[in-house]
DNA sequence: TAATATTTTCAAAACTTTTTGAAAGTAAAA
DNA sequence: TTTTACTTTCAAAAAGTTTTGAAAATATTA
């Protein structure tokens, strides 16, 4: 066995775990969704569901739905070991993988659809009150700087992480 | 009066409004602060508590309350108009100041918040176990491309819109 | 085949957030 | 001062979301 500080180790990876929670929830991923992807960033070997299940305290439904959910947004993956029955899980750890993983979910489900509406609302017929007016105007706006947004979620998904860090890196110089 | 197909914009307007809801759910506002935030954006005149309350029917409590949050967010302002006892709100309607607006309060709200215990963390004794090491590697990999992003929206919180569309352009033509 | 291990589902319970509405507070007008 | 107009507060209700846990489904081994 290793010797380490373990209660240190333990207390910074439940800190973390527990802020990345946080986070997640005001970025609509829930608090165990975000949980276990914390832990299983973390974690140096893939694990099962019952130690992801012992290690946040959380059921075993909630475990399973999330974790499904997980893979489903492509930032964790399914393992089998040769001889053993169990499901392993691990996470996407490039935190650039993860973060492009993240932009693309949300562009299809926010982006898009506010584009839509965008575009449908454009052909209503809204004549010439100030009312009128005042919607075309906004409603223009927003769509001009949605859909460069747009663009550029999109060419930074093609992209590599060093690309976008060398343009960070300028811009930001 | 103004001869408008009335029909057409209003449900242009309500479909415009119930959309931008949705997506506030996902950023973390509520719907009913998103609704009201949409519709003073598409009025051309400031609004009262009275008017929000009967267009998107929602009682006076939450109308106020929603109305004040916006205030502190910096997305909506107070008017008063000489000789009227009421109040008056109408909304920031350029995106660009909406956005910048809406990040620095995420800033202070997530990024401050992990930021300050990915310091914390990195400051404990985790020992050379494969998950001490771990541990090490991956928050440092989170923290260096938060501090980037963080460097990023700070540097384009001070930039005007211009700025930021021409970068933007650049990058994706 | 039956027995065992594991995963999935989903209705009900627990929890969280939002909304209501009436009462209390404040400010202006009479 | 009293009345009236308006805003704010907040406890309780409603609505929404997450979690549990046990039963059903599925897969593996004997």
């Amino acid at each position: 066995m290793y010797k380490t500080k373990t209660v240190d180790l333990q207390e910074a990876k439940y800190k973390f775990i527990q802020e990345w929670g946080v986070l997640g929830s005001s970025w609509g991923i829930n608090r165990a969704m975000a949980q276990i992807h914390a832990l299983l960033m973390l974690a140096p070997e893939s694990k099962t569901t019952d130690e992801v299940m012992e290690e946040l305290k959380i059921s075993r439904g909630n475990a399973n739905m999330n974790m499904r959910a997980l893979i489903d947004w492509g930032l964790v993956f399914k393992e089998y070991k040769p001889g053993e029955r169990k499901e392993y899980f691990y996470a996407e750890k490039d935190l650039w993988n993860v973060m492009k993983q993240i932009a693309k979910e949300r562009r299809k489900r926010e982006i898009v659809p506010i584009r839509d509406v965008l575009a449908e609302v454009s052909e209503a017929e809204l004549g010439n009150s100030p009312e009128g007016k005042e919607f075309k105007k906004v409603t223009k706006d927003i769509d001009s700087i949605i859909s460069k947004f747009d663009g550029f979620i999109d060419l930074a998904a093609k992209s590599d992480q060093n690309w976008f860090l060398k343009v960070l890196s300028k811009l930001v110089k």
